[in-house]
DNA sequence: ATTATCTATAGATCTATAGATAATGC
DNA sequence: ATTATCTATAGATCTATAGATAATGC
């Protein structure tokens, strides 16, 4: 029954990343440590040897997701050359990202939970929030006399809210609208000589 | 024991406005039924003789919820008269309000949670929406060329996500930034002759 | 000998229901 | 007689722990 160090390390690692996963998807309250432990191909009690608690392991999923999207990010950006704004703000505003919470976002899938959340939980999420604020605030163009940071948290506001309202949502049509409308926002309010639209 | 109709009518309402703010406080989760009917003064079994079960609840709680929300809305844009759309959205990104879920936004506080759930809570959602749109879209400036109700989409996206980042934050100060660069963003976005910051 | 994992279970909590009770409404 | 509410409980589920097991690592 007992395994390597190695294969234990790869069995603590693959609890992570399916923690990550299914609390994006069913919420921290939404999955057991029984079920989550079994999509891991482990059982029940072999999480409390490697974990203290499944407090802990909603601060750990929590980081570990917001650490996936920023390199997700920065892979993105280096492979779009120019464009790298529009590119981030039309993937996460997209129908793909919308359908697979489990991929996708923990602010839009987990944000509204985690000030009811033990301390660690909250904290990660704070310290995940600003990577990725100051990737938006390096790709926003830089126009005169407006704070790029300012700009930044303002934009990514919209990308979660956007997200979150499109899943709450009934309508496929409007859906679909709360995402392209708050993407044009985002792409044209950025612009310095701002188009018509 | 058995009390009179109208005495039965009132507390059931009293069960449906417990309801929606304890859910907003605490999520659908966060809050059982036997809890629920204590703070409304009732035992738990008297919940199943007015409710078909707690899914009807949380549709039902976050309907009203959203309700309360556009006849609050309604009654402080006549009260603001000519600055409806600053006193709105002041108001929503307020520290107050973030430090209040329970008599607050529902799609800040549940929204995540919506589509997890039952059709008919997504249907609340849905249904809760738009009302909400079109207020905002009629205390949006006429912008030239620009479509109101895309832009309500992307300002009420941008209220929603700033409400869930601020509320999920660790750090009081980056909290109130995320809070004030989204509403400058949204009001000074919104004035057609658009002022230098 | 150590320890990662397993089986089994304690103890708490949650939704929903059954049956009793007592006041209303006819 | 009807019914809103109460008490009590069934049955499921959830977190966490205790003790056994068997392979690793010395």
């Amino acid at each position: 029954m007992r395994v390597s160090r190695e294969q234990a390390a790869e069995n603590r690692e693959r609890v992570v990343q399916e923690a990550s996963r299914l609390f994006r998807e069913h919420g921290f309250d939404g999955i057991g440590v029984a079920e989550l432990m079994k999509q891991a191909g482990l059982t029940h009690g072999a999480f409390y040897g490697q974990f203290g608690s499944k407090d802990a392991l909603m601060a750990e999923a929590s980081a570990r997701a917001l650490a996936d999207s920023l390199s997700y990010w920065k892979r993105r950006v280096a492979a779009a050359g120019e464009d790298g704004l529009t590119s981030i703000v039309n993937k996460y505003l997209s129908p793909a990202h919308r359908d697979h919470p489990g991929r996708g976002c923990a602010f839009a899938a987990l944000g509204a939970e985690a000030h009811r959340r033990n301390p660690a939980v909250r904290q990660a999420m704070s310290a995940g929030l600003l990577p990725l604020v100051d990737e938006l605030a390096r790709l926003l163009p830089d126009s005169p006399g407006a704070d790029r940071r300012q700009q930044a948290l303002a934009a990514f506001s919209a990308m979660v809210g956007a997200l979150v309202l499109a899943r709450a949502v009934d309508d496929a049509a409007l859906s679909e609208e709360i995402l392209r409308a708050t993407a044009a926002s985002i792409t044209a309010g950025a612009t310095p000589a701002q188009p018509e639209r």
